[in-house]
Order: C-alpha cells, then sequence, then structure tokens
DNA sequence: GCGGCTATTGGACCAAAGTCCGATAGGGCG
DNA sequence: CGCCCTATCGGACTTTGGTCCAATAGCCGC
C-alpha cells in the first residue's frame, strides 16, 4: 500500500458530464470515481485516504445542497466543490456557507475546477489530519478509570497533588499514583504535553 | 461609557438605500453609520465596539469586494454582510471566500438582513475576544527579556530544568531565576497555565 | 470462591522545582 | 562615575513530584 493519488468523487446525473470530468481531472494525476445520483454516493463506503467531491448543484433526487446538509452531519468532513450549470446566488452562498471549498458556474475554466480540487483535497488532509489526532486522543482517554479521568481533568489545571487530593477527597498518595497511570496511559511525557492533549479535544474540533 | 449598542456601519452609493437601511437597521435597536463610498469607510476610525459592515458591491471607485479586500489586511477582522442589487454568483463566491458573513441580493427580506446582522455582531463579538486576548498575552511576552523568552519557549515544551540549562548553555540555577521571572510577568501560576498562554498565541488565531 | 481490575493508602527515597539569601559582571544611561 | 537592568551563579532549604515495593478492600465475571 503505497500512499496512491488523491480521490475525486464525482456526482453527477448527466453521463457526458461525468465522462468529460473524468478525463480533465484524471489526467491532472488524480484517481476519479462517479456516481449518478447522490444516493449512489452515499450507498458507497466513505472514502478512506485523501479525497474531494465534485457535486452537481442539479439532480434529481437529492440536489448537491441536500447531499451537502446530509454529509454535514457524518463522522467525517467533506471538502466539496460544486459546478452547476444554472446557479443563483442564494444556491451559491448557501452552498459556502456550509463550508464548500468553491462553486464553479458552467461553463468553467479547466484550470479553476483543477485549482479548486486542489485546494479541497489539501483541505481534506487537513481536516482527517486533526480527527486522527482527536479520536487517537479520545482513544486515550477511555482507557483511563474513572477516577483517573477526575485526576487528569484536574492536572491539566494546574492543581498541586495536594489540591486535587483534597477536592477529591483522598490522599495525595492516591493522587500521585493515578496522576502516574495517567501520564503513563495518556502518552505525555511532562505536564506540558498533557495539557496540550486535553486542550487538543476542544482546540482542534473546534478551530473549523 | 455604558455598554452601548453594536454599530453598524452601512457603505452605499445610493442615498436612499442608505436612508431606508438606516430606518430598518434602527428599528431593530442598531447604531447606524453610513457612508457614501468605500473610500469614505477608510477615512473613518476604526470601530471600538461591536460592529458589523454592510456593504454594497457595486459603488463607483473601491467596490465592496475591494473593501473587503483591504480590510484583510488590516488590524482586526471586520464582520461584513454584502447586499447587492446585480449579484452574481462568482461575485458571491469571492465574497464568501473571503469571509464575508452572508451575501444578499436585492430586493431581500428584512428579517433575513436583519438575521445575517445578528449573525455578523456575534462573529464581530468573538473575534474581538479572541483578539484582545492575544495581543494581553503578546504584551506579555514583550516584557520578558530575551534570556526569559527562550527559557518561557522550552518550559513549555515540557523539559526540564537541568536540559533546558543544557540547551542554553547554562546552569540549572540560572534557569530557574529566568523561570520565576516568566512566570511572575506572564501571570501564570502553573505550568499548565504558561502552556496555555503559550499555545493560546497560536490557536486562537488559526482558528478563523 | 477465585482471579483480575479498580481504588485506596503506607513507607522509603530520589529528583525536580520553588524560594530565600547573597554575589559578580557587563551594558546602557543620566 | 554611580545606578539600574540583565544575566549569571552559589548555598541552603522546603515543597512537590515521581518511583518502587507492598498492602487492603470492593466489585465483577467465570
Amino acid at each position: 500500500m503505497t500512499a496512491s493519488a488523491p480521490v475525486v468523487f464525482v456526482v453527477d446525473d448527466d453521463a457526458s458530464v461525468r465522462k468529460s470530468l473524468t478525463r480533465l481531472i484524471s489526467s491532472a494525476g488524480y484517481a476519479v470515481k462517479t456516481f449518478a445520483s447522490a444516493r449512489d454516493y452515499l450507498a458507497h463506503a466513505p472514502p478512506k485516504g485523501p479525497c474531494c467531491l465534485i457535486l452537481d448543484v442539479r439532480m434529481p433526487g437529492l440536489t448537491g445542497l441536500e447531499l451537502q446538509e446530509a454529509l454535514a452531519g457524518a463522522a467525517h468532513r467533506r471538502s466539496i466543490v460544486f459546478i452547476t450549470g444554472h446557479g443563483d446566488v442564494s444556491m451559491s452562498v448557501k452552498a459556502m456557507k456550509g463550508g464548500a471549498v468553491d462553486f464553479l458556474t458552467k461553463p468553467f475554466d479547466s484550470k479553476d475546477l483543477l485549482a479548486a480540487i486542489q485546494r479541497a483535497v489539501a483541505k481534506d488532509v487537513r481536516d482527517r489530519g486533526d480527527e486522527a489526532k482527536v479520536s487517537d486522543i479520545q482513544a486515550r482517554v477511555r482507557t483511563l478509570t474513572p477516577r483517573e479521568t477526575e485526576v487528569f481533568a484536574l492536572v491539566v489545571t494546574g492543581m498541586l497533588n495536594k489540591q486535587i487530593g483534597a477536592a477529591l477527597g483522598i490522599g495525595e498518595k492516591t493522587v500521585k499514583v493515578h496522576r502516574a497511570r495517567v501520564m503513563d496511559k495518556m502518552r505525555a511525557g511532562s505536564v506540558a504535553e498533557l495539557v496540550r492533549l486535553a486542550d487538543g479535544l476542544g482546540v482542534i474540533a473546534a478551530k473549523e
């Protein structure tokens, strides 16, 4: 498994459009997968590697915008580039507010699309990295016992062992034991690292 | 100086539009200031309290989009809501990519504009809070001597005093002295707080 | 009930951090 | 030339944090 090319998913009901987009995008070095409808795309297994989505806005069944909404609640974010023949302003604004990377109207310049794809893939890679980090940290947190979790929360507050013990109604000695286990389970080499792990849970997710 | 109402800055070359917008917006409880051109707005002193900008896209001289670009390099971010009579998709996409809160085409619903203003002001308040925090921290960092700054950087790495001393070619004892001064000047009560101050410099600014 | 996990603590001990004291030395400035 | 800031250390001491070994007790599942 070497690092393969990013995958561009194209969802468009027009077969000729799918064909021409496939030619254009694959010639730029991307892998391409096409779908004739939003439903077909949703039935497909979520992508594992770097990728982005090219959506036609107008489609029978779910529209591109509706697909975007449906994916907003999904586990990972997707980078979406919209293309449309009959776009209006409110449509494009809605798409962009929904986090779309770009919104192109036909006819568009090939290099504009490729540039948008590049940005979208880059965004996807960033998002994936963040998600991977967060879920990695969450996995470590889940290995903590309830008590360890409490101690963890107070340690990253900057409280002394003594104070933590008082707050939890246990001895300082016990705090030390839990604390050591927390450092071990969280794989933190110092308090500074531990604080970053704790803050990373919120910060990375919030940075949008 | 009590907490006064948020100020909505309206920039539009059409006097009748300015008048009707002023009526609408002030009736919703906002203070309103109008400008006939982008240049007039730029000549105006930057706002101190919560505010947002309503920009017409088409204007003689600098357009709304150009004003947005000009403000992008400014000290603080502005929350911008665009309104336009003849908007096209590429225009709206550009505005949204540039961080606009909304992009409305005339004729628009009054409540849509007021909702957009509300979101824009809320965003402005958030941004101002973040900027205030960052500049506060930066001010503290500036009071550090060069050596203290170096020690500061290494402490938040999680390094031990001994290691820091070795890295800087000074004794552990000296590190302690600097470290104590850093904690004092940065007003941090614990290493955890210090780490948050250090990380806050980057994180808050990056969260966009 | 036995084994394992969790939570709790004790003692001993070492390493690290923080706090007082004082000291030296170079640079910039009135 | 004194004065202050900065940077550098030393000693002495206390408080914290971390580690190792060992022990008790409750709970859960097989």
